[in-house]
DNA sequence: ACGGACTTGCACAGTAACGTGCAATTGCAC
DNA sequence: GTGCAATTGCACGTTACTGTGCAAGTCCGT
């Protein structure tokens, strides 16, 4: 124990990054996965685990905000100086799915150790951005819904989330999943499945 | 203690028939809740609960029983006798929004006490006959997706979680909720958004 | 090969829950 | 009104996990 503050030398640099690396495979299995199990898992003594983070919250605070950080700058990233509503949910979409454990773990933990509230609040730029984006469309008539462009966001959420599931359970193949989770989601905003795969068949 | 096996006496049955009822809501709530909470809640002893059901699992195992029950019964109940695919969707997710306190209590429970496999086993005779029906509507034209039919019917079941959620998040009003969610489904299924909310119009 | 940072192993106290046994009590039904 | 099922109250034993303390070991750079 003693020190392990400094928090500069190589070797416990790496341990701390194979920990949160091993934890959140742990996690996304069993959300409620114990130190113990995710120590060993990292091939760690859990005393070690709480020498890198002082409780089990803090270690699963890091992951989420790893997380939605790794979101934010895919989502930003793919759709850089994009005009077109329709095409910067394609990009959104595509950037994200590439970050998809990361995104599980949030589904995962939003009903057990970390409250609901808790993760809304973290995610709470990201959906607002998605809102604005969404509006803009159905404002435009690029979009069409009768549901208001906050409802819709959620749609967008938990539609990837049972689209990675159906990729899990092999009733979607992984190669494709990208572009046919894109073209569900733009389907679902009201845009036409012809115009949604033209969309995705330019911007993949 | 003792008896309580004959389960004849109507006081028993009462009981047993509240600490149902108040467990679904104490787990919706909190899918960890203890059973000493929904005792409580239930205006009853722990012990007593123990007199009714023989452990915690076999409790919520009674519950899941009756949620899906309850959906298959819906369900089933909403599209007698429709042939139209497109037609029979609205039904159903019309007479499934009936049940929606049931539906959440799977989806909360889907990734906690009970085993996500036990949830699927369980609700998989419903979801194969969703599949069937929206195999038949992609197959005749009516839907249009690239995603396939298991697909699909995942995305459906995640939509109506997000929908409920953002009822109870006020960001979708109550009384329109359950038309908006079945143009929604409509919509994702391909649908063109004018035809979905004509079919729901005629439908509701 | 030496020193200090890092890790291990073990032990401990605290907490929270489950499932059970049993005597005492309550309250319907007849 | 009384009898018997049902409920209560309490006390156990058990299990599992969190967070900490400390001495002994291990590994790396220099």
């Amino acid at each position: 124990m003693t020190a392990m503050t400094t928090g500069n030398t190589s070797r416990a640099d790496a341990n701390r990054r194979r920990i949160l690396d091993v934890a959140l495979a742990e996690l996304l299995r069993d959300p409620d996965a114990s130190m113990d199990q995710i120590a060993r898992a990292a091939g760690v003594v859990r005393r070690t685990v709480y020498g890198h983070f002082p409780s089990r919250e803090a270690l699963i605070s890091t992951l989420v905000d790893e997380a939605v950080q790794a979101l934010a700058d895919a989502d930003a990233a793919g759709r850089a100086g994009v005009t077109d509503p329709a095409e910067a949910v394609a990009r959104s979409v595509l950037a994200v799915w590439q970050t998809a454990d990361r995104y599980r773990l949030l589904i995962a933990l939003a009903q057990r150790t970390v409250t609901v509230q808790g993760i809304r609040d973290r995610l709470a730029p990201l959906r607002e951005a998605k809102v604005r984006l969404l509006q803009r469309g159905l404002d435009t008539g690029v979009f069409h819904s009768p549901l208001p462009a906050p409802a819709l966001a959620y749609v967008h959420e938990q539609m990837l989330f049972a689209l990675m599931e159906a990729v899990n359970d092999g009733l979607l193949a992984a190669a494709q999943a990208g572009r046919s989770a894109t073209v569900a989601v733009l389907t679902a905003a009201g845009v036409p499945a012809s115009r949604a795969m033209e969309l995705v068949a330019e911007v993949a």
